[in-house]
DNA sequence: TTGTATGCGTTATCAA
DNA sequence: TTGATAACGCATACAA
C-alpha cells in the first residue's frame, strides 16, 4: 500500500495525476479544478501524507520552532507550568518547542542557546536568563526573543508578574486577621543576578511590599525577622532547606513571628517542615502565606500562598514571540496580575 | 563582518577559497591537505558558521529528534524527572527532544503521535502510553519506540523499575518498626489502562509486595485496610485528593491503621493533609511511606519513600530509542531497582 | 487552471 | 587531494 519511507508530495502528484503545484494549491488553498481537487484529495487520504517539516523548515527558511530557555525544570513546578503555557499555545499555532534548562549556570546557558541556534529556532523564550551577554548571541543571529518573569534587558518584550500587588495582599490578608509580628523569609535583592534597568526585580517588589505594610499597618519592626536568601537551592538534596534553617532561627527568637510570609512556596515547604519539628500547630499557633501557588496545594496543611499566572504568562509570552517573528511589534511590556489563594496555612493571630 | 542570515557552508567555501566539499571534508573527516585545512578552519572561525540542522535532517533523513510523549508533566514531577533524565542523553548525543502531554486522553495521544510523524522523529519514548492502537501509528511510519514504565505492547523495548521488590522494602521497614495494622493506599489494578501481556503492572506489583507481606509477616488481615483508586487526579484542583479521602476513611474506622503505604507522593500527600487535620502526629501515632520520591522531601514532615530511579529510567529509555533508530538490537527488557529512602514519615508502631 | 523549474543548505558520489 | 553535481522534500515564480 505505500512504497518505503513517508510519502512526499510527489507520490500524491503522481498518484493524482496532477504536478506537485497542484497538490500544494490544494493544501495551500488556489486556483484548482473540482476534478483535480478531488483526485489530489483521494490521494492524500491514500497515501495518509504528511508534509515533512524540515524540507518545508529548509525551504521557508523558518523551523516552526521555539527554544524555551528555563532555569530547571525538576527543582521548581513554576517551570514546568509555564513551559505547559508556552507548548499549548505554540501547538495552537503549528509550533513546537525545545526546552533547555540552565540551572542558573550561565556557561550552560550559552550552551544552550548555541543549541537553538543550529537548531534554526525562530525565536526564544527565557524563563529566566541568566546573563545579557548571552543574549546578545542571538542578536548577532538575528533571532528574537522575549523575557518572562525577569529580565536582563530593555529590548526585548517582557512579561512579568505583578509582585507587589500580590505580595500586599498576602501581608493585607494576614494583617486583617490580627497579626502584628510577621516574618520575612524571601529572596535576597543583592544576590539575585543582574538585573535589567526596568526598575521591577521580583525580590525587591516583595520585599518592599512587605516593607511597606510594615510601616502602613504600624506592624511590629525588627531586622531579625527579614531572612534573605535563595528562593530554593539546586545543590541541597531538599531545595527548600534555606526556607527550613530560616525559619527555626525565627521560632528560636525571644519573640517568634506568629506568622512568616515566605515568598516561595518551595521555601514555605521548609518552613512547614520546621514548624512541625518544632510541633507548633498551623495555623493555631503560627500562620504562613507562600508564593507561586505549585507544591502549594500538596502541602500539609494546604498553604495560601499568592498565585502566579503561570500558564498565562508562558503563553502571553508565545504570543510575543509569534510577533516578533512575524514582524509585528509586540508590547514591550506586560504586567500580569498575581492573586491570593486562602487555604488553610492562615488563621487568627494567636493570643 | 556577516552578511545577512547564518552563514552557510558555501560562505566558508568562498572564505576559505576551497569548495563545500572540502569543507565538509574538514568537517566530517576526510582527505584534506593541510594548507586547505587550515584555510578552512580560519573561515570557520571567522565566519562562526554552524551548520542548518533542517538541511542535514533533510539530507540525511534523519531528524536528531525524538519525541517524548508523557502523560502530565505538570500533574507529577515524576514525568519532569524522567524527561529530564531522556533529554541529557539526548544532548550528549546531539540529539534533542520533543514533549508532548496527552493528559490520559487517548485522543490527545494519537494527535500528538501525528505531530511527531510530522516532525519526522527519529524514534518516541513513551511514559506511559494509553493506547496499543496508537502505537501501531508508529509502526506503521516506521518509527520506532520504546515504553517506559508501563507497557502497552511486547515488541518495543521496555524499561522498568522492580516495583515488587520496591514496595516490599516499604513494607518490610514497617513491619520492622512493629506496625501490624498496615492499609494500603493506591492504584487500582482494575481501572488502569489495558496493559500487553507482559505480565508486570505497576499496580499488581505493589499490591501484590502487600499482600504478600501481610501473609508473610501475618500483619493484619481487614479489607477495608486496601484502599484503591487512581494515583492522581487530573480534574480535581489538588491531584492527591484521593489519598485524603481514603486516609480520613481509614483513620475514622474503628481500629485505624498504624501505618499506611500511600503508592504515590501526591497520594500520600493528600494522606499528610488527612492525618494534619485530624490532628494526628507523625510518625508518633502514624507512619506513613510513599512511592516514587518527588514531592517526599518537600513535605512536613519529610516522607519516607520509595525512590524511583527516574533520571536513569529515562537515559536508559533514550539509549535505548538510539539503538533502535541506529539499528542495533536493544534488550527488550530492562528492570530497574527502586529503593527506600528513609526520612520523617516512619516510627515505631505506637502502643 | 496547470505544470516546469529552481533553490533552500547539506551531504556524498563520482570524476578529475 | 579536490571540485562539480545531484538529491533530500517542499514552495513558488513564471510560463503555458
Amino acid at each position: 500500500m505505500m512504497a518505503a519511507g513517508n510519502p512526499t508530495i510527489h507520490d500524491v502528484a503522481k498518484l493524482a495525476g496532477v504536478s506537485t503545484a497542484t497538490v500544494n494549491r490544494v493544501l495551500k488553498g488556489g486556483y484548482v479544478s473540482a476534478d483535480a481537487r478531488t483526485a489530489v484529495e483521494t490521494a492524500l487520504k491514500e497515501t495518509g501524507y504528511r508534509p515533512n517539516s524540515m524540507a518545508r523548515g529548509l525551504r521557508m527558511r523558518r523551523s516552526y520552532t521555539i527554544g524555551q530557555m528555563l532555569t530547571e525544570i525538576t527543582v521548581n513546578p513554576f517551570f514546568a507550568n509555564v513551559a505547559q503555557g508556552v507548548e499549548n499555545a505554540a501547538r495552537a499555532n503549528n509550533y513546537r518547542t525545545v526546552l533547555f534548562n540552565h540551572s542558573n549556570d550561565s556557561k550552560r546557558e550559552r550552551l544552550g542557546i548555541e543549541r537553538f541556534i543550529d537548531d534554526h529556532v525562530d525565536a526564544v523564550l527565557f524563563c529566566t536568563s541568566t546573563d545579557a551577554t548571552n543574549l546578545a548571541l542571538l542578536d548577532r543571529s538575528g533571532i528574537p526573543y522575549v523575557e518572562l518573569e525577569r529580565s536582563r534587558t530593555t529590548a526585548a518584550p517582557f512579561i512579568r508578574v505583578d509582585n507587589y500587588t500580590g505580595a500586599r495582599q498576602a501581608m493585607v490578608h494576614l494583617v486583617e486577621l490580627g497579626h502584628r509580628r510577621v516574618a520575612f523569609v524571601g529572596g535576597d535583592p543583592a544576590i539575585q543576578l543582574p538585573n535589567s534597568r526596568r526598575g521591577y526585580a521580583v525580590e525587591e517588589e516583595r520585599l518592599n511590599a512587605y516593607r511597606d505594610c510594615v510601616q502602613e499597618f504600624d506592624l511590629l519592626t525588627d531586622p531579625r525577622l527579614v531572612r534573605l536568601g535563595k528562593y530554593y537551592s539546586m545543590s541541597d538534596t531538599f531545595p527548600g532547606a534555606s526556607g527550613y534553617r530560616h525559619t527555626r532561627a525565627l521560632l528560636e527568637l525571644d519573640q517568634p513571628p506568629t506568622a512568616i510570609f515566605a515568598t516561595c512556596d518551595i521555601l514555605a515547604a521548609g518552613a512547614l517542615q520546621a514548624i512541625y519539628d518544632c510541633r507548633l500547630r498551623i495555623p493555631e499557633d503560627i500562620s504562613i502565606v507562600g508564593f507561586d501557588d505549585t507544591l502549594a496545594v500538596c502541602l500539609a496543611p494546604a498553604l495560601t500562598t499568592v498565585s502566579q499566572p503561570m500558564a498565562r504568562m508562558g503563553a502571553a509570552g508565545f504570543q510575543c514571540a509569534l510577533d516578533l517573528i512575524e514582524g509585528r511589534a509586540p508590547l514591550n511590556e506586560q504586567t500580569l496580575p498575581a492573586e491570593l489563594v486562602v487555604r488553610a496555612s492562615t488563621g487568627r493571630a494567636p493570643g
